[in-house]
RNA sequence: GGUGGGGUUCCCGAGUGGUCAAAGGGAACAGACUGUAAAUCUGUCGGCGAAGCCUUCGGAGGUUCAAAUCCUCCCCCCACCA
């Protein structure tokens, strides 16, 4: 799927819709022309995993990488230890030096999800490594003459806070110049000519550009990603458990899964291009698509965005999970043809030759328990005496306290074995165990499945 | 350091002694409708096996039969002045 014609680098991401604004814009296109190209892209360690949010930024140094260009992710170990106020209206927690490290380091393993770091085709770095050197006198002298505070308070990235309650203090006012800083470094060690970044970077990736005209008097390019949202205008990534993460134990494949298909029609086409590596003339046919129709186009949404963040063989799995729950979809076989989502329904056979040659191994394991569902194991004893719907709806994280369990299935919001319960203490028995599972339903689309277990002993 | 304003339940924000688990809005959850979509309408929205009781209004004390509301000290934020 390698995609080696060499249009220019900058129409495939903007058709892609990953670009904002760019910096130069023909100097930029002959950059990119040349070859050669190293490109960085930093990375907050705010926390251990990378969510849905990080996805375009990501996604693009994939691209990049694609293109035969060497991708830099920039861990944010030494800025993490300040803080970005850029954009936001209040400030944030400072990280101390062990949050960072510890969060860097599960950062490092996801992105190799996405890029090859073999063989230094691409390049994972921490700017911790020259930031936290840095000598504060020296520092101010030789670089801070550089940065105009008339032209910092004017950023659009700090209005927001300068504007607010809360005002702005002068560590966060420091972290444009580190980040400057940092492209400096990146440049003067790598190569590196081009920062990428949210738009809200705007302001960190133009002062980086400013400084090295001043003090290496060369030409960096800077490109910015507009903020994804969804077309009810929340931010990407956000669900009522919170955000949506990389991270396999913290979001499931399954729920990953799921977070892609209830994708709401009006986003399908634009998050194909942004978020799979699928070719744009078959994405563009999804367009004429309207109504259920595009259904099989979230199926496939879901499939390929979850296969590059799992895997085949997780994304097989949540797949039939969904199948199950949900009904399988069929996808037409001139819906992204492109695309290695089952087709016909869930027969296993049709799939398995299918994937034949594309990963061997996975016959096996489709025979096997292919179903991603949420599920916790109860001893059988404690059926014997029965447990309480409510009870179990808060043990098995279906509901948060007791209450909420039954509120829920007051309002009718509960089903064991798809039969929906009356009352909140309804008691769940050996009666209700078939084949050894219970299956909790909690509204429409939440589902938790009891294994039972023989008792210890 | 001085003066003034502020910190309320997930968020915004009302509340200045009992009628306050705390208005209103948003988010969220459930139901109806549906296509695992959106929009809409209805209900719910601190905890407890639910009777009543317990915890909550920056923190710690105090006044009072009664405190988010009054007093004292402390912490934090903002504005202006220095």
């Amino acid at each position: 799927m390698r995609q080696n014609n060499m249009a220019n680098l900058i129409d495939i991401l903007k058709e892609r819709g990953f670009v904002d604004q760019t910096t130069h814009g023909k100097e930029l296109d002959q950059y990119l022309e040349v070859g050669q190209v190293t490109c960085y892209i930093g990375f907050d360690p705010t926390a251990s995993s990378l969510h849905v949010g990080s996805l375009v930024p990501i996604m693009s140094l994939a691209h990049m990488q694609r293109h035969g260009y060497r991708p830099i992710a920039l861990i944010g170990g030494g800025t993490g230890l300040v803080g970005d106020p850029s954009g936001k209206t209040e400030m944030r927690k400072l990280l101390t030096p062990e949050m960072v490290d510890e969060n860097a380091i599960g950062i490092k393993k996801q992105l190799s999800c996405f890029i090859d770091f073999s063989d230094d085709k691409a390049l994972m770095l921490n700017n911790a490594d020259w930031l936290t050197k840095l000598e504060y006198i020296p520092f101010l002298r030789d670089f801070g003459r550089h940065f105009s505070v008339n032209r910092m308070i004017k950023a659009e990235s700090y209005k927001m806070r300068l504007e607010s309650e809360e005002g702005l203090n002068f560590i966060e006012f420091n972290y444009m110049l580190l980040q400057a800083y940092d492209f400096l470094e990146l440049y003067d060690h790598y190569g590196c000519r081009l920062q990428m970044g949210g738009s809200d970077q705007w302001g960190n990736i133009v002062a980086g550009v400013e400084l090295i005209r001043r003090v290496r008097q060369e030409t960096v390019f800077g490109i910015t990603f507009p903020l994804i949202t969804t077309s009810s205008g929340a931010k990407m990534g956000k669900t009522a458990e919170g955000a949506v993460w990389l991270d396999p134990n913290k979001t499931s494949p399954y729920e990953y899964y799921q977070y892609w298909i209830n994708t709401d029609d009006r986003d399908v086409v634009r998050f194909m291009a942004l978020f799979t590596f699928l070719p744009m003339e078959e994405i563009k046919k999804l367009e004429k698509l309207s109504g259920a129709d595009l259904n099989s186009a979230k199926a496939v949404l879901a499939f390929e965005v979850t296969q590059i963040a799992h895997g085949m063989e997780e994304t097989i799995k949540a797949y039939y999970a969904a199948a199950n729950r949900f009904g399988a979809r069929i996808v037409p076989e001139e819906i992204v043809p492109s695309s290695l989502i089952p087709r016909n329904g869930f027969e296993v056979s049709s799939i398995s030759g299918q994937l034949n040659g594309v990963l061997p191994a996975l016959e096996i394991e489709i025979e096997g328990s292919v179903d991603s569902t949420p599920h916790s194991k109860i001893e059988i004893d404690r059926f014997k005496e029965g447990i309480p719907a409510f009870k179990l709806y808060h043990m098995v994280g279906l509901a948060n306290s007791g209450s909420a369990a039954r509120r829920l299935i007051e309002q009718g919001g509960a089903y064991v074995n798809g039969q929906r319960i009356e009352s909140f203490d309804y008691l769940l028995t050996d009666s209700d165990i078939v084949n050894l599972e219970i299956l909790l339903r909690a509204g429409k689309k939440r589902y938790h499945k009891i294994k039972i277990i023989k008792n210890k002993s």
